[in-house]
DNA sequence: GCCGTTTTCGGCCCGACTGTTTTCAGTCG
């Protein structure tokens, strides 16, 4: 397992403390140590082979050997003997808003609620209102939430999947057999059922892959089990919860088998409909011309011959954009390389956990040429929100940082509360003097009764507020968000010029894809930002990028931040 | 379960809100 399997398994089994009913400190143990794992630079197979796991803080005598039979043998007997006592989908029913740890056990104790689906026969049959602590407000509650819980049942988000496939790609490559990441993943939607990569492999894919002796693949036996005839793949559970594809293909026709299992299959349909008015017999056993076939060794070949430049695979679903490049349309699109700086970041002065040096350093090693610091001001107590003393003593702090680092731009700036009246919680007289403003909503999402579009446009009126952070709060796999309204938010947003985001933080993703293109033709103008609470968090920024603005099919003109500062931003309060 | 020590125990991130109660437990951020 790598470090970031790792962390997700760690974090798995303290949700199953906690269902358990273990103390909240112990639970807290096992989330620290998964956040320092994923934070560590170290190589923790050498330090699980001599023995100095607990160089890592947070690892402690009982974690330790723990996370060394994790890395060592890719599994972990701790997680297995717990998945033995709570049953696995507890963890997905704890994700319906309403239901922690406590009520997931009463409702496994008294109605033997082991998963979603006897989650919703037991709110079908009206028997949670019924259970003494809880009621019908309870149940109507978790009705609601059930559906949101539901749609996103055995997916991971790609800030999950990616890293993971990435990972696993590097150490083939390493093993000296070459692969690329398809389906899903590749496509990058911002929840995947699978992760699905093709091998460029001679002869018997078995043998190569017993010959990379990479873990869990060197295993003969494990590898006829995973065997899919049929379709000639190999298939693993993984750690995260979804399932590992394995395709192999040899070299000559890696390109036409890459393009198949990439899809989606309105785009496959598509270009077999193009292939056939070109004159070529196309199927997924390869691109014939008069019953030869041709091969097709890398994917941008089988477009070239069919006429077509490249397209990317984040817009396949596109058709009508596939059609503008058909016709010979120059389409532009927006790209991780593209972006210049990252406006939305959280530092030890609120609720990250590293300070504003490490942040801007980490904003330099990106190659971005601004950054802009955003703590939140909040009244949740939990978050050491900044008042307005701790702002103004923050912003002397990073104008002091700031010139130790003259080839990065650091801004000042906040992340402010919009309160439930849409008033901010922090006054217009210090907001005005801060480089850039974000106002998010974080409080009162849940309710229903509150409209969240009244709420944001009246912090839009604000002549303080720049951005309107995550605009519609959802919480992939949990909590909708809420899109009523939004077309005058964004009408407003658009005429008063205040910026909408894209948050990258892959449980997020707000604005959408959907969302971030509604916004677009309502000519609103967006940045793309990690919200990062670590230096790692910042790298999520290509999550933004490519799950909602490119495969909304937006150019880099419509993000603020792929431009340079001085051309956009208006320097309005920087000598106050 | 970790950590640091005024060093082997006690502290560790808190408080508002809600639905259920009739005084509070559980959830959330």
């Amino acid at each position: 397992m790598d470090k970031r399997e790792i962390a997700h398994v760690l974090r798995v089994i303290a949700r199953m403390l906690e269902i358990k009913g273990e103390e909240a400190f112990k639970v807290r143990a096992y989330e620290r140590a998964a956040e320092s794992i994923e934070r560590t630079s170290l190589q923790l197979e050498e330090l699980a082979r001599e023995g100095r796991l607990h160089e890592i803080p947070g690892i402690g005598k009982n974690l330790e050997p723990k996370v060394r039979e994790m890395v060592l043998s890719g599994h972990s007997s701790f997680l297995e003997k717990l998945m033995t006592e709570i049953p696995k989908g507890l963890l997905e029913v704890m994700q319906v808003p309403g239901i922690g740890p406590k009520t997931a056990r009463l409702l496994f104790d008294t109605l033997g609620v082991k998963d979603l689906e006897d989650l919703e026969k037991a709110v079908l049959n009206h028997e949670i209102q019924k259970i003494p602590g809880l009621g019908p407000r309870r149940e109507a509650m978790i009705a609601e939430g059930l559906l949101e819980v539901k749609k996103y049942s055995g997916r991971v988000t790609l800030g999950l999947a990616f890293p993971f496939a990435e990972h696993l790609i590097a150490a083939f490559r390493d093993k000296g057999i070459e692969g690329q990441v398809v389906g899903e993943v590749r496509r990058c939607l911002e929840t995947v059922s699978s992760i699905d990569l093709l091998l460029a492999v001679r002869g018997d894919p078995t043998r190569a892959l017993l010959r990379s002796g990479l873990q869990p693949f060197a295993s003969e036996e494990l590898l006829c089990q995973a065997w899919r005839a049929e379709d000639e793949v190999f298939v693993f559970n993984t750690s995260l919860g979804v399932r590992l594809r394995l395709y192999a293909v040899s070299p000559e026709d890696f390109g036409l088998k890459m393009f198949w299992l990439s899809g989606p299959r309105e785009h496959l349909e598509w270009m077999v409909r193009l292939a056939v008015r070109r004159g070529y017999d196309f199927n997924p056993s390869g691109l014939f011309r008069e019953s030869r076939k041709i091969e097709i060794p890398q994917e941008a070949d089988l477009y070239g011959i069919l006429g077509l430049p490249p397209i990317p695979p984040e817009v396949r679903h596109r058709l009508d954009l596939c059609e503008l490049a058909r016709s010979g349309e120059r389409i532009s699109l927006v790209d991780v390389d593209d972006i210049k700086g990252d406006l939305h970041i959280h530092t030890t002065w609120s609720d990250g956990v590293a300070g504003i040096e490490e942040m801007v350093r980490k904003a330099r090693a990106l190659g971005y040429k601004y950054v802009a610091i955003t703590d939140h001001a909040t009244r949740v107590k939990l978050i050491n929100g900044l008042d307005p003393d701790r702002v103004l003593a923050q912003r002397e702090e990073i104008r002091r940082i700031s010139s130790r680092y003259p080839e990065i731009a650091v801004l000042s700036g906040v992340e402010v509360d919009i309160l439930k009246d849409g008033s901010l919680c922090l006054p217009d007289e210090i907001l005005s003097r801060l480089d850039i403003v974000i106002a998010s909503i974080h409080q009162d999402i849940g309710d229903l009764r509150g409209d969240l579009a009244e709420r944001l446009l009246r912090a839009i009126e604000n002549p303080n507020v720049d951005v309107i952070g995550h605009p519609t709060g959802r919480l992939i796999g949990r909590r909708a968000g809420k899109s009523a309204g939004l077309e005058e938010v964004f009408e407003a947003a658009a005429r008063r010029g205040t910026l909408m985001e894209i948050n990258a933080s892959p449980d997020r993703i707000d604005l959408s894809e959907d969302m971030a293109l509604q916004a677009y033709r309502s000519g609103v103008k967006m940045i793309i930002s990690s919200d990062a609470h670590s230096p790692e968090g910042m790298e999520d920024m290509r999550f933004g990028v490519l799950a909602s603005a490119k495969r909304a099919g937006l150019p880099s003109a419509a993000i603020v931040n792929t431009q340079d500062l001085s051309k956009w931003f208006p320097v309005k309060r920087a000598s106050s």
